[in-house]
RNA sequence: GGGCGCGUAGCUCAGCGGGAGAGCACUUCCUUGACAUGGAAGGGGUCACAGGUUCGAUCCCUGUCGCGCCCACCA
């Protein structure tokens, strides 16, 4: 007999540990079968489950249980991503706690410390995604530094440096002060904030009294500046274009130029022109040969180029003293405040980055990209909903040259090595390399690569590549990607490019984009709000499938979904209920009756839910086929209540009460096979309880005789 | 400045050419017969606004207003 209510606890997780002992979740066990692929968006190996991943990771496993329940061979790739920053940052904490440094250590026994970090307390996320329910593959678990992903990178490298590719570029990049190191364009979050326009006056050199007068939020800069701005048809300032201002507090002589770039409506119509620390003055400043003065020091304070009282200045010190001395000879006109969009890390969102100018290592993304476009223009990879679509051409046409060089220790370090003449050598060894350069001495780059530089290449190399391995060939391309909209650009992306340039097909014929996780008042969940909801708080109440149900149920085709405690508790009570008609079921004698044949029965309410359990076993197959998931969740709901419980077992009672015994047993048959069908549908999204009845039913066992 | 999404019952949202729906909340009733983590009955909505297409629009088109997000180098 089974108790008024299902305990999920205990349960749940005997019954994972289970199917991952019997091997339930391996691919290739059905040779003979279709295929079917998902590779998992890998989580950082610093990650604790958060219900984002809960969510993504649900909707996954619902398509592998479903394909694998219609007898496809499927693999589910699961793994993780060594998160470059985000790894050194949490180790470098821990050092700083024992008084010790990554820089005082060396690099060689950081990197010790952060695999002894990595595998005793890393990859904590992968025991939570079990407890979700996740059938992934686990015997096929990758890590994205391990050796045969470290291998795919390094030779995905040295093929695009042999392909002039990759090459090494002196220009400006998003630089980090706090981590002194540069980030790509898309690790910069803009972020509005309230801030000052000052406005300058710089004298005209041999023109006593008089000044141009330009605007700016950045007044530190002027230390840097090349030269003054105006556009050439502003009547303002005809007459000055070709003199000369004077610097102010550097008493340098700075050109006033004419170009288009300054914009007679903005500020005075004069704009200070800064080619080391703006990407828009750089741009001035090669349009008319200025020099490109680099005023910062990698940890944001002011260097020697600098006049002596400005030197090892913080920036934002810098600005202060520098305001200050302006107004103090009377070159500060005003002060106006304004709110306007500054460069922050994407990270912390505390830091603010500079344009720096620096060399680094670029990836010209160019003609991967013309092949990831005309992809997705072909149809062979779709976008679901396909309003993304627009998303990923916007970026995809408009793409930038890829800064894939990062100044950290964790990571895949850059497989170049530089003789005594800085001559470059690129291979995949150290002896390759040593042999190109004829037994010169070499040192190799210091440089790791952006950790999305190996995530691109996740949908082949967590398959074997660079070797031709069975699985490479069954199970590439991939089936669908299931991932959020806020990782787009950052790997889906760079996975088709990567993709398409390395293999011969598309990495995965549909990409999934499913919604944003915020918290019940809409707002988006973050530690520091402290509105964060913990998927494991929800599992241990209310049990996995409850939550699983709930975010099925709550993926709708809107950009985000509110998710707290309450909406959880709805399907919690949704999995009682599926308890409750099992256990009438039960207590009146309806057992599953081998070879039964629906289409056989003879009474009327059984015919009807017959019908019914069929409709909706049908509705079900094509919403998750189609992707609908809360449709497909929303069908079984509306099942179980509105029609299995509310109708046909409150038909079924007087029948179970009454003397037809013909009638009975037809019914009790119908019955369960009714509720054996619908859990079965069910076990993509609650794969748990179906399975809870036989253990949960067990009485004490006596001696097996 | 571009692009996208959203505006439907008090709240959260689904539906998207022809019946306006779900969950929660609310009202009334029901503790012995699977389930109070439940059941029965019920109240509550010019489906943001204005035009248009259509025999017919919450659903399609245009515009307006409001909210949110993404992209963009603007002082």
């Amino acid at each position: 007999m089974l108790d008024k209510t299902f305990n999920p606890g205990e349960v749940e997780t005997r019954i994972y540990a289970e199917w991952e002992r019997s091997g339930a979740f391996r691919a290739g066990r059905r040779p003979d079968a279709e295929p079917f692929s998902i590779v998992i968006p890998p989580p950082n190996v610093t990650g604790r489950l958060h219900i984002g991943h809960a969510l993504n990771n649900t909707l996954q496993d619902a398509l592998a249980r479903f394909e694998r329940m219609r007898g496809k061979d499927v693999l589910w790739q699961p793994g993780m991503d060594h998160a470059g920053i985000a790894t050194q940052l949490v180790v470098e904490r821990q050092l700083a706690e024992k008084q010790q440094s990554r820089v005082g250590m060396g690099r060689e026994k950081f990197l010790e410390e952060v695999w002894r970090w990595k595998n005793e307390s890393g990859g904590a996320i992968t025991q939570q995604l079990r407890r979700l329910g996740a059938s992934a593959d686990w015997s096929r678990e990758r890590f994205t530094m391990d050796e045969g992903l470290s291998r795919a990178v390094l030779k995905v490298f040295v093929e695009l440096y042999k392909q002039g590719l990759i090459y090494k570029d002196k220009r400006l990049v998003n630089w980090d002060p706090r981590l002194q190191t540069a980030v790509s364009d898309l690790e910069v979050e803009n972020i509005e904030m309230k801030g000052h326009l000052w406005y300058l006056k710089y004298p005209i050199d041999g023109q006593a009294g008089r000044f141009i007068m330009v605007a700016t939020t950045r007044p530190e800069t002027m230390l840097g500046d090349a030269a003054v701005a105006v556009h050439p048809d502003d009547e303002r300032y005809k007459d000055l274009i070709g003199k000369f201002a004077v610097l102010p507090l550097a008493n340098r002589r700075i050109p006033i130029i004419a170009d288009e770039h300054s914009d007679p409506e903005k500020g005075t119509g004069a704009v200070k022109i800064t080619p080391g620390h703006d990407f828009n003055d750089f741009e001035v400043g090669r349009r008319h040969n200025l020099p490109v003065l680099n005023i910062l020091n990698k940890d944001g304070t002011l260097n020697d180029t600098v006049p002596e009282a400005y030197r090892g200045l913080d920036r934002f010190v810098a600005r202060k003293t520098i305001v200050a001395d302006l107004e103090a000879v009377e070159l500060l006109d005003r002060i106006e405040p304004i709110t306007h969009a500054v460069p922050h890390d994407e990270k912390t969102k505390t830091v603010v980055l500079e344009p720096m100018m620096t060399e680094q290592w670029y990836l010209n993304v160019q003609p991967l990209a013309d092949r990831a476009i005309k992809a997705v223009e072909d149809g062979r990879t779709k976008f679901v909903p396909d309003n993304w679509t627009n998303v990923y051409f916007h970026w995809m046409r408009n793409i930038q040259p890829w800064c894939i060089s990062r100044q950290l220790w964790w990571g895949h370090q850059i497989p170049v090595w530089y003789d005594a003449d800085g001559k470059i050598y690129c291979a995949e060894t150290e002896d390759e390399a040593k042999a190109q350069a004829g037994g010169k001495a070499l040192t190799r780059d210091p440089d790791v690569l952006d950790t999305w530089f190996s995530s691109a290449l996740w949908a082949f190399s967590t398959l074997g590549w660079p070797d031709q391995t069975p699985e490479l060939k069954r199970f590439y391309p991939t089936s669908v990607l299931v991932t959020g909209f806020d990782i787009i650009f950052f790997w889906v992306a760079r996975m088709m490019m990567m993709s398409l340039w390395f293999m011969p097909d598309v990495p995965f014929h549909t990409v999934f984009i499913h919604t944003r996780v915020l918290d019940e008042k809409g707002v988006k969940m973050s530690k520091t709000k402290g509105n964060v909801v913990d998927p494991l708080d929800l599992i241990d109440e209310y049990g996995a499938d409850a939550l699983r149900f709930t975010l099925a149920l709550a993926a709708g085709q809107g950009r985000d979904m509110r998710i707290g405690p309450s909406r959880v508790e709805v399907n919690r009570n949704f999995a009682t209920k599926l308890w409750n008609a099992t256990r009438f079921c039960e207590m009146n004698g309806c057992q599953t009756v081998e070879g039964f044949d629906p289409s056989k029965v003879t009474l009327t309410p059984n015919q009807w839910i017959v019908a019914e359990t069929a409709a909706t076993a049908q509705e079900l197959t094509t919403k998750l086929e189609a992707l609908r998931f809360n449709e497909a969740a929303g069908a079984a709901y509306h099942f179980i209540y509105d029609v299995y419980c509310d109708w046909y077992l409150e038909i079924a009672k007087p029948i179970f009460n009454g003397s037809d015994e013909k009638a009975k047993a037809e019914t009790r048959a119908t019955a369960a096979w009714a509720r054996d069908t619908i859990f079965q549908l069910l076990h993509p999204l609650m794969p748990f309880i179906p399975k809870s009845f036989g253990r949960a039913r067990r009485s004490p066992r006596v001696r097996p005789c």
